[in-house]
DNA sequence: CGTAGTATTTTATGTGATAAATGATGGCTT
DNA sequence: AAGCCATCATTTATCACATAAAATACTACG
């Protein structure tokens, strides 16, 4: 039943570096189409090329670098139009994951949910802007998890780690975090009240207004930035 | 407009390994299951071992082949369960592409796509099972590639690689080829025609369809396997 | 003065040999 | 026969070196 989650599945060390790169990209310590020098990486994080390459190919897989043959890889860097594009993935998968979520969760993936929106909620009152976005694509995991769509869910986790700088950004500046707050709490309500269809429809909306309000955001943001 | 395509884009040894690999899974040269031991398949495609593990995780990140850590790549093996999970992805992903590049699709993308269609009948006629499941997938990537929704486009293409040997395989056996026939053309047409709503319907029952007969075919399979 | 073409330099890419870590195997002991 | 240990095969990682491609600087020519 539980597959082969269950074997302890030793790290490599090309997983850990890439474990590491991606906390980076997401914490914007490495800047939207910033060159990925293998030599000074390797040398950094005190590897060989060979697993740092292995790495790039992890990360290009996810959609958080881009490799170009034989001028290397630097952190993707995306139109208004791919952000748009992602959040329309988003929209579609992640409903259709709760749905098949809700029927399993079990008291425990509950309560754990429930664990994570306090950190949430904390977080966000002490505009600790790092944790709080952390924690708010793991609400969502944490509700997906159950699911047991192995591929649906290795998708929605790659398209939340790649939205969620921009879902903070999108937050901080329209000053939807009351609204964000709220739409979580009622999230893990009609989950547990198993009310499935009303549950997705939810996220469906949450998505979508997200993505839509960013994508508007960015637009106007160009449009000024013409002007000057 | 055409972006990044426009440019040569050398290909560099791993991506020219991953994808004779490639197609050689496709073909079924290399079973599911099978391992692929790194010394051997180097030496046998004169190449060094770095960019044959690069191709190695260009193939995991598109779900072809499974890497355990120091137990080394096979060959991906699927649970019905997965199967139909990759349908069911295919369900909700091509249906909004489909959506999007109807508008867009030129005369020459549909002329292409007729020609396509043309070679894949003559294939199925010939019954050159080979030809006809790639012609298969090249007539729904030419219907879905002017949608300039690259994320997409990436992701259904993976998904019909992974399916394409499935979709074979259910057409050979529930003898559905008529009906496929009859269904592609019919959804040419409905692009032709600039049908959004009425293609996409078309391509998302088909896939449902297709998804659903095969799902059922695994089953009893494995239930007749179950009692010998 | 500008431009095309060439040379230099930088960087990525690929190879081979080698060492370390891990999982699998088979024999040995109890 | 069950459990433990040594051995072996294989993956994983490092290193030093070679090649290839792209970016830049330079030079000669119009």
């Amino acid at each position: 039943m539980f597959a082969k989650r269950s074997t302890v599945e030793r790290k490599t060390v090309a997983e850990s570096v890439a474990e590491t790169l991606r906390s980076r990209i997401l914490a914007g310590e490495l800047g939207e189409g910033e060159q990925l020098r293998q030599e000074v990486l390797a040398a950094d994080l005190g590897v060989s090329r060979i697993p740092l390459r292995e790495a790039f190919r992890l990360l290009e897989g996810e959609g958080l670098i881009t490799i170009a043959p034989h001028r290397g890889a630097v952190v993707a860097v995306r139109s208004p139009e791919e952000i748009g594009e992602l959040f329309d993935l988003r929209v579609l998968l992640e409903p259709d994951i709760l749905r098949h979520a809700v029927p399993k969760l079990t008291e425990r993936n509950l309560s754990e949910a429930a664990a994570i929106l306090d950190g949430y909620n904390t977080a966000l009152a002490q505009h600790d802007v790092q944790t709080w976005g952390r924690l708010n694509t793991q609400f969502h995991l944490a509700l997906y998890g159950p699911a047991e769509r192995p591929r649906s869910l290795a998708l929605v986790r790659s398209l939340l780690d790649q939205t969620d700088g921009y879902t903070r950004m999108q937050l901080l500046l329209t000053g939807g975090q009351q609204r964000a707050q709220r739409e979580h709490t009622e999230l893990l309500e009609l989950c547990r009240a198993r009310k499935t269809g009303a549950a997705a429809k939810l996220v469906e909306d949450h998505v979508r207004e997200a993505g839509r309000s960013l994508v508007d955001f960015m637009h106007k943001q160009a449009a000024a930035k013409k002007k000057s």
